[in-house]
RNA sequence: GACCUGGUAGCUCAGCUGGUAGAGCAUUACACUUUUAAUGUAAGGGUCCUGGGUUCGAAUCCCAGUCAGGUCACCA
């Protein structure tokens, strides 16, 4: 009774082999390679010598001479091996080829070529390898992943509990998965890009965090042993970068890890990105106007796509008019309930009024706005951390980014009132004791002082990252956006 | 948290109303000097997710658990 595959048993076995050869798997001296496999191919010219290291993704034996396939961080070319010309250090010549390449290597290891550029017979470019080093060398079996002659891919590592588990033999098996990434990190790059130029300051705030402030939902909560008190991971940066705009920053910045102790599905992960900015002396208007110019800019770089500003901007009332005939303004609370029975809504004395609307806006409305579309002017309880709006005291100075159904971005007009700040929060409080029961709630009085020495007027917006690189690289689950999403301990680990 | 679906070889999967576990690729051996999903012949490889139950007999039926996916709830 074993853990250990028959294949690894046979690789371990290998793997003695070469250690009796001399030849050490795991060798520590630096390699030196001259050129890349893209290199290669973009600039290929028969008879260079060249010397590349990467893994063996394919070996093809045919008697005297052998076919392979080895891969670098740029892509894959095909070698050859015959048993004249082949060299490896220390090692007696005609053996190289009949005992290391046709049996002691396997598919997955890591090795430095030497070798000469050519053609084959199938115009096919190919290194013809002189000098082999291993590397590294691998005891595991890679997953066969094939590409017919029609480009159709047979056996592909498809389990997604393997792959997310397992990203690195993911990374290495299936062609486009380093593609998101590289994506998500120059999307990054580029937002960024675009704030520095405007003079926005990136700035780190605290992770860990002694009220979570700045969102409701449930926090993780943990200990600090020398101080004796409890820390939570932020839920939300938000009132750490308002503090900084009240320090005299005009604009700052942050792409900001969450963490809320919530539900996991395809668009929730435990930890997730956020990008939040803060710019003194704007309103939500210019927030807007800002936002499309972001929007525009990155769409027309990943997908190609010129979306024409301004974006359609609509209040959540009116667009809940517009989808289901009902109009919610002035309303109260057993009418918006009728209507939710009418609309075949979830509904009960419980929930609150504004609970209600946003439930009809989410199940009616949301889903049909596919080109970027502003939902404006949210009712003033939805929205504790908001200024009041400056025509309708009902209203807040707030508005979601609505792409492709999903929300993309939440910003507002910063409430800056101390006194209407604290009575909101308190209100917050009351409304959501369920939430909060199991735990200790405070109020973050120390942001309410730094409101009280004055925040100039602000407009702030948070933009979901793993849903945007979702939209750019159409992924429909937040998990194939992260390196290493939220697992469960495997309950046996197979060694 | 609720419900539905799934977990079988390294990978991708088949396995009917219960009767000693199958394929392709991978692996091993032999053959093969231009293959590229190499080919040909032969062989080996299994905690059928875990635990319990029903049964003469369970991968298969039942119960519980576990992990994953989906739907819903939660997530202003």
């Amino acid at each position: 009774m074993s853990y250990i595959s028959e294949q690894q048993i046979i690789r371990i076995k290998k793997l003695e082999k070469l250690r009796k050869l001399g030849i050490n798997p795991y060798p520590s001296k630096e390699y030196n390679i001259t050129t890349t496999v893209q290199k290669i191919k973009n600039n290929f010219l028969e008879n260079d010598k060249i010397s590349i290291a990467g893994r063996l993704m394919r070996l093809r034996i045919l008697g005297k001479a052998t076919f392979g396939n080895i891969k670098d961080h740029t892509g894959c070319i095909q070698i050859y091996f015959n048993k004249y010309n082949l060299y490896t250090k220390g090692i007696n010549k005609k053996d190289v080829y009949n005992i290391i390449i046709k049996k002691l290597l396997d598919i997955g290891d890591i090795i430095g070529i030497i070798g000469i550029l050519f053609k084959t017979k199938q115009n096919e470019k190919t290194v013809y390898v002189h000098k082999i080093t291993i590397l590294s060398k691998s005891i595991r079996p890679l997953p066969q992943v094939k590409k017919d002659k029609n480009k159709i891919i047979h056996d592909i590592f498809s389990n997604v509990e393997h792959r997310y588990r397992m990203r690195y033999v993911d990374l290495i098996v299936n062609d486009n998965i380093k593609d998101i990434f590289f994506k998500r990190t120059k999307i990054i790059k580029k937002i960024k890009n675009f704030l520095d130029v405007k003079g926005y300051i990136e700035v780190d705030t605290p992770i860990l965090q002694l009220i979570p402030g700045g969102a409701i939902a449930r926090p993780f909560v943990t200990h600090h042993n020398s101080l004796n008190i409890p820390l939570y991971l932020r839920i939300a940066n938000e009132l750490y970068l308002k503090r900084l705009i009240v320090g005299g920053f005009h604009g700052v910045y942050e792409f900001s890890k969450n963490f809320r102790n919530e539900g996991m599905d395809r668009n929730h992960n435990p930890e997730f990105t956020v990008l939040e900015l803060y710019v003194a002396y704007k309103d939500y208007y210019w927030m807007m106007n800002f936002t499309e110019k972001i929007i525009k800019y990155i769409f027309k770089i990943f997908k190609n796509i010129c979306y024409k500003a301004p974006f359609k901007r609509i209040t959540i009332l009116e667009s809940i008019k517009e989808y289901t005939g009902f109009d919610l303004n002035n309303m109260d609370k057993n009418n918006i309930i009728k209507i939710c029975r009418k609309l075949n809504i979830k509904e009960n004395n419980n929930i609150d009024k504004n609970k209600l609307i946003e439930n009809i806006f989410e199940e009616k409305c949301k889903k049909n706005y596919t080109d970027p579309t502003f939902i404006i002017d949210y009712p003033i309880e939805m929205s504790p951390l908001t200024k009041k709006h400056r025509d309708n005291k009902n209203l807040s100075e707030r508005f979601e980014l609505i792409i492709n159904g999903q929300e993309i971005a939440n910003a507002y007009s910063e409430l800056n009132d101390p006194i209407d700040q604290l009575d909101r929060f308190k209100k917050q409080i009351n409304n959501e004791k369920k939430i909060f029961k199991n735990y200790s709630m405070l109020i973050d009085k120390d942001f309410i002082r730094a409101l009280e020495y004055g925040m100039p007027p602000t407009a702030g917006i948070g933009i979901g990252i793993d849903r945007l690189v979702m939209l750019l690289t159409n992924n429909k689950s937040i998990q194939e956006v992260l390196l290493f999403p939220q697992m469960k301990q495997e309950q046996e680990y197979k060694f």
